[in-house]
DNA sequence: CTGGATCCACCCCGATACTG
DNA sequence: CAGTATCGGGGTGGATCCAG
């Protein structure tokens, strides 16, 4: 493959350009939490104590903008908004989690003690 | 799972452990170059025509610092360096696979032209 | 409740020069 | 051929304040 543009920045491989859409903190931990419900804004900020308003809402941005979930707001008092996964977003479900289980292995390997049950990504 | 602490550095899931690990521009595509073969300093420079002599040093010393790949010093002028896999590294080429192909799905999934046979990563 | 904007510290990485 | 050291620009992300 020879390198390719997308959105006027260069890319070397395939493995670059998944980073790029869902790579980063946040990203993948944010498309796991929707794999099976939809989720408000401060549910998902609930559930990932250590991600700043700014991150997390960035990161909402560009996934949207890359066609990853998608952002329903409803016109009320309070705000209410809803986030969810498109069916681009479902289908990268399956890599995080096998990404996910690598790390675990991984973290064995290196002998870090692991509990993966019910364990967020 | 709880947050856990490696090497000073907090993580929040082994998925961001991988990514430390093995993420970045140049690492997995270093680690794919490996996969069935030793090969030299200049070799693996001269199959990766943009990444820089210092971002691939450093790539090249973390990943063996990691764990993943070994260095082997040949005392002879001029100097000659192979890198290969380590047990460790071997066991990455799976998962990297997969990025790979999920990679090209998604370009796909974008409208963009791939030719994904042997295609770098 | 959700989100946008600003300021700024830090660190990644490219360029360059030098070594055995 | 392979590697190290230094400098500096630019992007990333944290803290904070304001808004509908």
């Amino acid at each position: 493959m020879p390198e390719f543009l997308y959105n006027k920045k260069l890319y070397y491989n395939s493995v670059e350009f998944v980073m790029d859409r869902i790579g980063g903190t946040w990203k993948m931990p944010i498309l796991w939490r929707l794999r099976d419900k939809t989720l408000r804004y401060g549910e998902l900020k609930k559930t990932m104590p250590k991600v700043t308003h700014k991150m997390l809402t960035s990161s909402l941005r560009e996934l949207e903008a890359d066609g990853f979930i998608s952002r329903m707001v409803f016109p009320v008092v309070p705000p209410k908004v809803e986030y969810s996964l498109t069916e681009r977003g479902i289908k990268s479900i399956n890599i995080i989690g096998e990404l996910r289980q690598y790390g675990f292995q991984l973290m064995r390997d290196y002998g870090i003690d692991v509990a993966s049950e019910d364990s967020p990504v």
